[in-house]
DNA sequence: CAAAAATTATGTTTTAAAACATATTTCAGT
DNA sequence: ACTGAAATATGTTTTAAAACATAATTTTTG
């Protein structure tokens, strides 16, 4: 398990796709201008009503972006794997955030200000373009996300949700052990669920012999049984 | 009521937002480009699957946007009042459409071929970044919509489906009236509950009354109510 | 290392909403 | 204007999930 700071030539490389986008002189400002942060566990990276200032962009950890509901409830709206970018949404619609991000595990972030970024898009078609593709992406998966979480029943929710972190976060050497270990609460904010639901479905796949569970280790043993739990709701 | 066809300047000016933005040859194409189209009531738009050709603007009527879930229940994702655009998301994220679209009421759509305006976009800022707004402004919506639909109560969806449509379409000359008539089954499916819940909770909102209705005319008699039950969910 | 706190686990009860059922009314097409 | 279909209305039953409760672990922290 890497443990070390992030530096600032592996943040260039890291966000090299998006530097590459950019001309000469953004690069240079680029350079003067990004910052790097480390967040540790469960730390708060933007709260809901903050003003946006900076583009994020996760260059190691995992991250999750909520949003807090109905007496106090908690929804995670996506998880953030690197090197994805956030916080953008906001500043384009010209708002507050309107939602959270926290880590997950102890993370770092570079940040750009955004006015900068802003500036860039002015004069740069493909960084624009770039965040109209982005955005895009970000609002498909947020309407099938609405749809999901709102028709399917408790064990599509939960085996859509781990679908969605294999995606999202891969799996150990295994190849069926899930790369990410969450409580069984943040579990159950992903999956639109009490915690005592997340619980009791979750032990309801392990004695199915679905998945195998040692903690908030998960281990996917019948892929196509999620599969098929997912999809049919 | 009006009931015209909508003619090629009639277009041209309501779509003038969206040209001002727009080179003098840019202009040139749109006129050469710009298709009108006319939508009856409850006809299909565009469904899920087919591939994104055309950038919509509603000239005139009323459209849903739509997604078709679990066992063929239907989630209406948003509503379109002229003059708003639609159908570019899927063009943009290089997919086939995962949303539908149909008219409430008799509409008149203009089309401009979305690879046309990709085009523009490739050489026109201004134009980029009108789409990197709107899509932020939609993926706000659809966020805090996720989170509505899932962590509300019934009355709590209902008074929000309530107020939402009074903001999309406004109300009569008496200030009270829904300016739509929406089945009670397009109410459901834009609060995801079931017809009969529908119709059984407008029904509990007219005994108490917080609105009046008569046949699918919906009076809005007691506003802060409304929000109250939209707001504690 | 031990105590406190947080998390996981399960059983029971309650509740909200769906499902089912059946009239009644309204609407659309001939 | 008539007729079948669609939409509205309302009552009853069933079910899924939340709420509540309590205990056993595990994790964190002083």
């Amino acid at each position: 398990m890497k443990r070390e700071a992030v530096s600032m030539s592996d943040t260039l490389s890291k966000i090299q796709s998006l530097a590459d986008l950019l001309t000469e002189k953004q690069l240079l400002e680029l350079r003067r201008n990004l910052t790097i942060h480390k967040y540790s566990k469960n730390e708060l990276i933007y709260n809901e009503g903050d003003v946006p200032m900076s583009l994020l962009c996760l260059i190691s950890g995992k991250v999750k972006v909520y949003k807090s509901g109905v007496g106090g409830r908690t929804q995670i709206i996506r998880v953030i794997k690197p090197v994805q970018y956030l916080g953008y949404r906001a500043y384009f619609a010209n708002q507050n955030y309107v939602t959270a991000a926290s880590a997950f595990e102890t993370s770092y972030i570079c940040k750009i200000p955004m006015d900068l970024v802003y500036h860039w898009m002015e004069e740069n078609i493909k960084l624009s373009l770039f965040f109209v593709r982005q955005l895009s992406l970000d609002l498909g998966v947020s309407d099938q996300r609405t749809v999901s979480l709102t028709q399917k029943h408790i064990r599509g929710r939960l085996a859509e949700a781990l679908l969605f972190l294999q995606e999202s976060y891969g799996l150990e050497e295994d190849g069926a052990t899930l790369s990410i270990y969450l409580t069984r609460e943040d579990l159950a904010n992903l999956s639109n669920m009490t915690t005592a639901n997340a619980i009791r479905t979750l032990s309801s796949f392990a004695a199915e012999k679905i998945v195998a569970i040692d903690g908030r280790k998960i281990k996917i043993i019948d892929m196509d049984a999620i599969k098929k739990i997912s999809k049919i709701g």
